[in-house]
DNA sequence: ACCGTCCCTGAATCATTGG
DNA sequence: TCCAATGATTCAGGGACGG
């Protein structure tokens, strides 16, 4: 169900005891700032920042109090806080339900287009996780084991000896003992998620809208099926989708019709896209066998995933210049080399590129340069890492 | 220089807008707590915690506002959080530097030993970075880009069009027109770098002893070569240690005389020792052929980067079982195969294994299972995908 | 309810082996 | 003798258990 009506005034009709997990992303304090300051605009001006906190605070915690009176004793919930603001909301956090009911901070991290702003650039949001006791409901997600870990090792069981020192078991014929079965890595408090893109079909036209697999993970971990989820600030509904297509129940409010409205409309026929970055994971980018990688790593270039043409782009002193260049595959003919670089040189309209010969060269010198002139654009063949590093300065181009 | 004594009333000798970057690791709140707890033993009970975070926040705060004085103009500090505790130093940091100052919420990320907690596995710590004026020091650094950025598009200079659409500029001649170089992405506020790992030659005993990338990135972003970096908490060193191999000046305080004595060896000759995890990357771990990591995912195998013998585990239901598989080489025979994967499991005790076979299976039927029997273990040899997912069953170890 | 003790975990290194 | 492969080890932070 949607709700169109304040949170507070809502959620005070609602019995204790009857919510399973809450999800809030409240309005940013910025944004209430300027609201308050609108509305109040007489009264105060001076200490108008002071009292716009505490006005969102006193604002916060009348709901996040509501909020621990219907949760049930198994419930959770999870606070999606404004980078401004954060440390404010956990302290009313720790006042409503108990700095013992914290259970995690979590990180929300994505790669973002950036900006000229002074100082880092701002890549992550905080979400807080608190339980209503210690009995909350959590259903734990295991991931794989790290790059770095012995994985034939891990089944080994180990134990004390005399000295305090861990060791690893074995049976009396001297066999290692063996776990029986590895769950994997528990997830961490860490998730790097993409941010909504601006194309995404999913997209509706709300600004602070969340991407499905970040609500998915809250209701999937700290929700069972036929529990009911409620969002006192739904906006365009993300969050009830989700509920919708995990099989809990739902309860939205917003204080704006139009919202309500596209929520419940998006709720008829709720849309799942994923994004092609979130089905294959980041690595499947990385298609390139790591031989390539590594060869682009010695020339010094930035490496390119999504051209066929073109492998990567030179570096001098640590900037790429716009010089793609190619690595010719062990299955290739220096001439369909060429021709798939030319191709994806011609299109973008570089002005210079470089084909890194690997094969067929047992016959000629330690190095070769040859340059193919054509009226648009040169391309300059080398056969070892190091010309192409020595030559860097020719391909610059002039300023 | 190292001094022993407390960090308030070292730093009350000091001249004001002195210091050009102060980093603070202090204690954490639970160790405080702890002591507290055990002095008042008999009082305890109620009020016992309140008054524990009210000693540590005036603790905290006399020393920040110390800080805060003896730093230049163009100075920052980076505060280094505990997790019970950074929202009361966050606003502790609003009071004594202004809210204005915030910079930004650093998020240092890291994969760690995992251990039986219910909810989510930590992995991550927070450090706040604020200036002290908006003039403050800050060296840029930059990153590569994303895999997924079309790093062959950013290169073409873009213009508005006539409806105040943004299209890409191209010449007279219709070609696009490029920019002549880019920099990358700028350094974004998640950091994520290895967690000193408790075999690293670099540790020196101090159980929250800090990896000396992490400082370093502190010191190169928000400070100069001549700078004097302050760390009123320094115990084995590590901040001076990086202020003295990046050039700046560096002066440490500690209340214990061992940690001073510490620094000071450490500081008689600094090393920075780059484990094979920094300098390679994550990606050097993974020797595995993209042919053979696909094959693995297809049957449902978690991959073994660091076994000749064997490829990987299988997983059934999500969960891996002691039951390595080797997939047969293009260039190698099945009796070489299976000498490689026995060898394998003999050595570990493993009771069952899978070979794939994928050459010389022309003339064979569909499918073949055939089991080498031996007192100690069970080959099975299967020649298609299908039928290891299929007989996975056969494998699982009784309980 | 609270304390101390013990056990389990997996990431990432050091140390040793073996070709 | 050297280098890659792999066996061995350590750590902090939970939970479980017993007193």
């Amino acid at each position: 169900m949607v709700i169109n009506g304040d949170g507070l005034t809502e959620m005070k009709k609602m019995d204790s005891e009857s919510i399973g997990l809450v999800y809030l992303d409240p309005p940013f304090f910025t944004q209430c700032r300027q609201t308050l300051k609108d509305k109040n605009l007489n009264e105060h001006s001076f200490d108008d920042q002071w009292a716009g906190i505490e006005a969102y605070k006193s604002f916060m915690k009348e709901r996040l109090s509501e909020c621990q009176r219907i949760l049930k004793k198994t419930g959770s919930i999870f606070l999606h806080c404004d980078r401004y603001a954060s440390h404010h909301l956990r302290i009313i956090l720790d006042e409503v339900f108990g700095a013992r009911n914290f259970q995690s901070e979590i990180i929300w991290s994505y790669r973002r287009w950036s900006n000229a702003k002074k100082g880092l650039l701002n890549a992550h949001q905080v979400i807080f996780f608190y339980s209503k006791t210690d009995k909350f409901t959590f259903n734990p997600i295991y991931n794989g084991y790290s790059e770095a870990t012995n994985i034939d090792q891990i089944f080994q069981k180990r134990k004390r000896d005399a000295n305090g020192k861990t060791v690893y078991r074995t049976s009396e014929l001297g066999n290692y003992e063996l776990i029986e079965e590895k769950k994997g890595v528990p997830l961490s408090d860490v998730w790097e998620i993409p941010y909504l893109n601006p194309k995404a079909r999913e997209r509706v036209g709300y600004p602070t809208q969340k991407p499905i697999l970040l609500l998915e993970r809250i209701v999937e971990i700290a929700s069972n099926p036929g529990d009911t989820i409620l969002d006192p600030f739904c906006g365009s509904g993300t969050t009830l989708v989700v509920a919708k297509l995990l099989g809990r129940k739902y309860l939205g409010i917003d204080t704006s019709p139009d919202a309500v409205a596209l929520s419940e409309k998006r709720l008829e026929n709720p849309i799942r896209s994923d994004s092609t970055l979130l089905k294959k994971g980041r690595l499947a980018y990385s298609n390139q066998n790591t031989e390539i990688l590594s060869l682009l790593n010695q020339i010094e270039a930035e490496p390119v995933q999504r051209n066929r043409g073109i492998d990567g782009f030179l570096k001098v002193n640590g900037k790429m210049i716009p010089v793609p260049i190619r690595i010719q595959r062990k299955d290739e003919t220096i001439e369909s080399a060429k021709q798939q670089l030319s191709k994806a040189i011609q299109k973008n309209g570089f002005k210079r590129a470089v084909l890194y010969q690997t094969n067929d060269k047992t016959e000629m010198p330690l190095f070769t340069l040859s340059i193919s002139n054509t009226p648009n654009y040169q391309l300059y063949v080398y056969n070892t890492i190091d010309a192409i590093i020595r030559n860097k300065s020719v391909l610059i181009y002039e300023r």
